[in-house]
DNA sequence: CAGTGAGCGAGCTTCCGCTTGACTT
């Protein structure tokens, strides 16, 4: 039977993924063997530069070494087709990848037909059927000038910085701008004055329903100094309060289109607190069982069964009145617009079963998605207008009121940023002419904010802006400009700021100091010492890739390449000349690149003290490194960048290592070393406490730590053999493990460490060994 | 987990965009 069907194959689909070829054979019966290529099947050679440059640029393609495999099934499959249908995105790169196909399986033209359709419905895939067409070779030039130009980009300018930098170091069209977003960022947040100015509120009793509540109003003018805002309220002192105007007007309020790859990164980082490569990994999860739609798309497109599916679902959940039928168009440059938006694929399906990720994930999915298609919340804004008897400045009070939820019912779209706190809430009925009875005026004390750092979210949002990257790159970027230690994520520490109020109450004037705790965030992105001089390097060298603008104006030519108004080598052979020259110019340059600096001279011996990049990261430097006396070297410490180091920071780094005295009858030595502050004593190494200070760190001191770790060590043995004194079980972070002179092995599960032999501990790690050995000789 | 850093200079590193898999017989 089943060789019957194999023999029987009249159609073969090959779709980009295998959970699209799963749904779509399902639509199209036993007459179509749908498979997938599983993305791009070959790409540029993976040694050299890949590309001729001396020969129009020829590329030099070769099956990737992980898709060997699809390729052989694919083109077993093929010899057995009569028609041989290609039917990867509609893009770009998708028009290469049906094309690359063609060569790589050796197809041929007479039986292969290339389709597209954007939404996986019955209907769609059947009309493409029905309107086959041949490849758009212009659309795949365009690409192939999109390859070639990240690929010279980065392979002539990565080999650049190993020499003039640092070994293993890399540059892009995409990761180099993005790492450059990041250092301005922290330059403007570095040179940011904050100003300080005040702001005045005025609290008035007010009747209501309940009783008596506070009503608060604001001057919308600020006040520069303390003593304008002085002057102020002593004006008000005796004023009379008077209600001026009451406006009320309705606005209504939209809700956001479903969501695109970068949206949604954006929104559960906001909502949910997911890292962006956390909300693609649930998002794979989501889609390869079937839950949502594909998750790597720039298009905020629904189908129409989506639409009239939400509309359903709408009416019987809330009400006629709570459906409205939107299309969104899409805004970001270079959106390409192969799939439908991000949606669940039964919009019927409020929630699913799955881990706790995968369910809030969902649910944020489907309400985005449903409200997208649900009517404006209808709100009524009442703006009162409070003259004051004595100044010309008004006092406003702002209310809102929602009379229509609509969309709100179910979902609104988070800020990035705290925004100011604006408390509209419902405000009391008034009449025009009525006189208010103050309780009391404050004036207090703000300061200008400085610009928010990056996080891996916002981030996403100004690349995409930018057009830069694409939905299947952006969580890649973030962990490569990470993985290179271009940039780090870390917290931004709540600094405590005094802030002066004044308060008018009873006629008095009292003056008061406050704290306030500005908000601790978590995860921003700062940039490294080598991130910013990689940065001021390239910047230096390289502005026009460095450019904002360097993407969106290649776009324009790869899309000229695509209406097949200019030829992809030439269009590569204009940029590239000149840009292979800038790289060899550069390369002759005897710039210093490792961001030296002279700090100034060691007071002691009149020798110049130096900053720049080591091989392991920033290191002060003492005496010159031509005269014959080799310089000495220290580590910067943790909390110290290159750009900020003094030469009494640099001179405290020298006073390491220090001797501390003798401890039976051996010395005791401070110094600092990769991992932070140790103590060294008879070869063993000791780290400092949190609040150790190795500048001041006594003996004593240093004997307790060293007493605290052996009393540490000897608790975490849990068996020591006579036979062979090498040979240990230990207690570690992870659990128990062996550990045999300086190899470290996991004790297995069904194992009870306490009871293991000599003989075992051997025989474990001898088996561990040959598996990692394995796995490595299959990774070459 | 390990405590370096120049110089000498083998052989290595690197891009962006598409997609998931993962050992045996």
């Amino acid at each position: 039977m089943k060789n019957l069907e194999e023999i029987m194959i009249k159609n073969l689909v090959i779709v980009e993924s295998p959970a699209k070829a799963k749904t779509i054979e399902g639509f199209l019966g036993k007459d179509f063997l749908v498979k997938s290529s599983f993305g791009h099947v070959r790409d540029l050679a993976k040694k050299n530069l890949g590309v001729d440059v001396d020969n129009d640029f020829e590329p030099a393609y070769e099956i990737s070494p992980e898709k060997a495999k699809v390729i052989k099934d694919l083109k077993k499959d093929a010899k057995k087709a009569k028609m041989i249908w290609l039917a990867s995105d509609e893009d770009r790169e998708g028009e290469a990848i049906s094309w690359h196909l063609i060569q790589a399986l050796g197809l041929d033209e007479e039986k292969t037909k290339r389709i597209v359709f954007h939404e996986i419905t019955k209907s769609a895939i059947l009309e493409a059927i029905n309107n086959p067409r041949s490849i758009d070779k212009n659309l795949v030039d365009a690409q192939q000038a999109r390859r070639v130009l990240d690929r010279l980009v980065g392979f002539e300018l990565s080999p650049l910085l190993w020499k003039k930098i640092r070994p293993a170091l890399s540059a892009g069209r995409v990761q180099s701008v993005a790492v450059r977003l990041i250092v301005e960022k922290e330059e403007d947040i570095k040179s940011f004055k904050p100003v300080s100015y005040y702001k005045v509120t005025a609290h008035f009793y007010v009747k209501n329903a309940n009783g008596q509540s506070i009503m608060i109003a604001e001057i919308l003018q600020w006040f520069d100094t303390r003593q304008k805002a002085q002057n102020f309220l002593t004006n008000c002192i005796d004023a009379e309060f008077t209600v001026e105007n009451i406006e009320t007007k309705p606005t209504t309020k939209s809700p956001a289109p479903p969501f695109t790859t970068s949206t949604l990164q954006q929104e559960a980082s906001r909502k949910l607190g997911f890292s962006v490569a956390n909300t693609m990994r649930v998002a794979q999860q989501l889609y390869e069982s079937g839950k949502i739609t594909y998750m790597r798309t720039d298009s905020v497109n629904l189908s129409n069964l989506a639409l009239s599916k939400a509309k359903t679902v709408i009416t019987n959940s809330y009400g006629a009145e709570y459906s409205k039928t939107r299309k969104f168009a899409t805004k970001s440059k270079g959106a390409q617009e192969a799939h439908e938006a991000i949606r669940p694929t039964y919009l019927e399906t409020a929630s699913i079963s799955g881990d706790t990720a995968q369910k809030r994930l969902y649910d944020l999915i489907w309400k985005r998605a449903i409200a997208s298609q649900m009517s404006n919340a209808i709100l009524e804004k009442t703006i009162i207008t409070i003259d004051i008897s004595t100044v010309d400045e008004k006092l406003i009070a702002k209310g809102e009121v929602i009379t229509f939820e609509g969309f709100l019912k179910l979902y609104l779209e988070s800020q990035d940023e705290e925004m100011n706190e604006a408390s509209e809430g419902v405000l009391p009925k008034l009449t025009i002419g009525e006189r208010l009875d103050l309780k009391q005026m404050n004036a207090s004390q703000r300061f200008t904010k400085p610009p928010y750092r990056y996080s891996e979210a916002t981030l996403v949002r100004k690349l995409e802006e930018l057009g830069i990257g694409r939905p299947s790159t952006y969580a890649p970027i973030i962990s490569t400009i990470q993985r290179r230690e271009y940039v780090e994520k870390g917290d931004k520490q709540g600094a405590v700021k005094e802030f002066t109020t004044l308060t008018l109450m009873d006629g008095k004037i009292n003056e008061e100091i406050k704290k306030e705790k500005a908000g601790f965030v978590k995860g921003r992105l700062f940039p490294t010492d080598i991130g910013t001089l990689v940065n001021t390097f390239l910047m230096k060298n390289f502005k026009n890739i460095m450019n904002y603008n360097f993407t969106a104006d290649v776009e324009k030519e790869f899309d000229e390449i695509a209406k097949g108004q200019q030829a992809w080598n030439q269009m590569i052979n204009e940029f590239y000349s000149p840009f292979h020259k800038q790289v060899e110019e550069t390369l002759k340059s005897s710039d210093n690149a490792k961001g030296e600096k002279l700090l100034g001279q060691d007071p002691e011996s009149g020798k110049n003290i130096y900053v720049k990049l080591g091989r392991y990261g920033a290191i002060v430097q003492l005496g010159d490194t031509d005269n014959t006396v080799k310089p000495r070297f220290a580590g910067l410490k943790k909390n110290q960048s290159m750009e900020s180091i003094t030469l009494e920071d640099a001179l405290d780094l020298f006073k390491l290592p220090r001797t501390l005295g003798d401890h039976e009858k051996n010395e005791v030595i401070v110094a600092s070393g990769r991992f932070g502050p140790y103590i060294r004593h008879k070869s063993s190494f000791y780290s400092l406490g949190k609040n150790d200070d190795p500048l001041t760190i006594q003996l004593s001191r240093a004997i307790e730590l060293i007493a605290e770790k052996r009393k540490q060590d000897k608790e975490n043995i849990i068996k020591e053999f006579k036979e062979d004194k090498n040979v240990k079980v230990l207690k570690g972070r992870y659990g128990p493990y062996i550990s045999i002179e300086k190899s470290n092995y996991k004790i297995p599960k069904n194992r009870d460490p306490e009871s293991l032999t000599l003989k075992d501990c051997l025989e474990i790690a001898e088996q561990i060994k040959t598996i990692k050995a394995k796995k490595k000789s299959r990774k070459k």
